[in-house]
DNA sequence: AGTAATGAACAGACTGGTCGGTCTAGTAAA
DNA sequence: TTTACTAGACCGACCAGTCTGTTCATTACT
């Protein structure tokens, strides 16, 4: 367990060390003793590459959001028909997080609640999130595909509704997979934009 | 500054103290002692009425939540048509956050991400508004007015899109009034359940 | 009535452990 | 020898929870 020339970096192994622990016990309960042990690196190598805990979570989690954002991108570029790129990021979404608890766990659940300060710093992760759906959006309403709706507006209450699917998957002991609720997922996301209603006034 | 009779008991001074802080800083970052002194009382009260600080702040939760759930089922009351209460509590639920910050802060973003083990305490406290949610679609899909839709799965997409809306509000500077999306919002739900179109297979 | 005893409610100093961060001392390669 | 990196002992702040009282209202007793 000395200085062995191993095939990921300390610095590497710090970080998987660290998303594995925020993941099963969050931000504050995972501390850097922790993550210096799994990792098996040392207090001097984690604050040679990162200045705080704080920071190096900041990092880490954007790190994360920017893979998954890549991944989603990656997942629908093939495609060019408006509504079938919606469609496909669904799935994308859904897919990729029942394969990476993990993951799902430090972008749902430990993005949020950790302190204000904090919460500030998440926020434009979840941008980069909304973003993306937003630009879809626009997208099919710009073909037509979909009714003029506010995209700001819709694409954060889509991400909040897939969170909150996520989040319970991810809490519950028993979860049915993800996936299988898909379908219907997809479903009524679009039937709150599609064309078919105009502006109604309930 | 002594023992005089105040008109709020000590516990109840505690409470909201610890709901402000919580509301202000999260749960971590609140500690024990700006409490008791923002309360006007002292440790030894504090843990007179209280075991801890983790239980404590469950109780909290669990009577703030209780009391919103209250509120709604009073807002929705006079009304029958299961159509109508849906909307109405749409409306409540926008209303009371945006008139009550504090409660925000505290139902939405501190019952996430404190550690798994306290996630795990605070699902039920979801889940009384999720069931909440739920007994309303069950009401309408049974008279007839929405499609028959997994109840279950809708009620949580709506919570995490009205919760993920409430976030947003709530951690900007600048944040547009909640009720000003309020219609639009409306909209994009009931479109998602409503009887207009059947199971599509997008 | 007067007063002593009891215990609930409160005050605040103190403790013990935890944990982020620092510091000195290495080691290996260039 | 210098530079990049790693090790791990150590420090100091912080903080939940404890402990030793004190106050005050109620009850018990004479």
């Amino acid at each position: 367990m000395a200085t062995r020339t191993e095939a990921r970096t300390a610095k590497e192994r710090i970080l998987d060390a660290a998303a594995s622990l925020f993941a099963r016990r969050g931000y504050y309960n995972a501390n850097v003793d922790e993550i210096i042990q799994q990792s098996g690196t040392s207090k001097g190598s984690f604050y040679f590459h990162f200045p705080s805990k704080e920071q190096m979570a900041l990092g880490l989690v954007d790190q994360l959001s920017d893979k998954l954002v890549r991944r989603l991108e990656r997942s629908i570029e093939a495609e060019s028909d408006p509504l079938k790129r919606i469609l496909l990021a669904i799935d994308a979404v859904l897919l990729t997080f029942s394969k990476q608890r993990k993951l799902a766990q430090i972008l749902i659940v430990n993005i949020v609640g950790q302190g204000k300060s904090m919460d500030r710093k998440f926020l434009p992760i979840r941008d980069k999130f909304a973003g993306l759906i937003k630009r879809e959006l626009d997208g099919a309403v710009e073909s037509g595909a979909i009714r003029p709706v506010d995209t700001n507006l819709v694409s954060r209450l889509w991400l909040g509704a897939l969170s909150e699917m996520i989040l319970r998957w991810l809490l519950q002991e028993k979860p049915r997979p993800l996936m299988e609720s898909a379908p219907e997922v997809r479903d009524l996301l679009m039937n709150g934009v599609v064309m078919s209603r105009g502006g109604e006034s309930w």
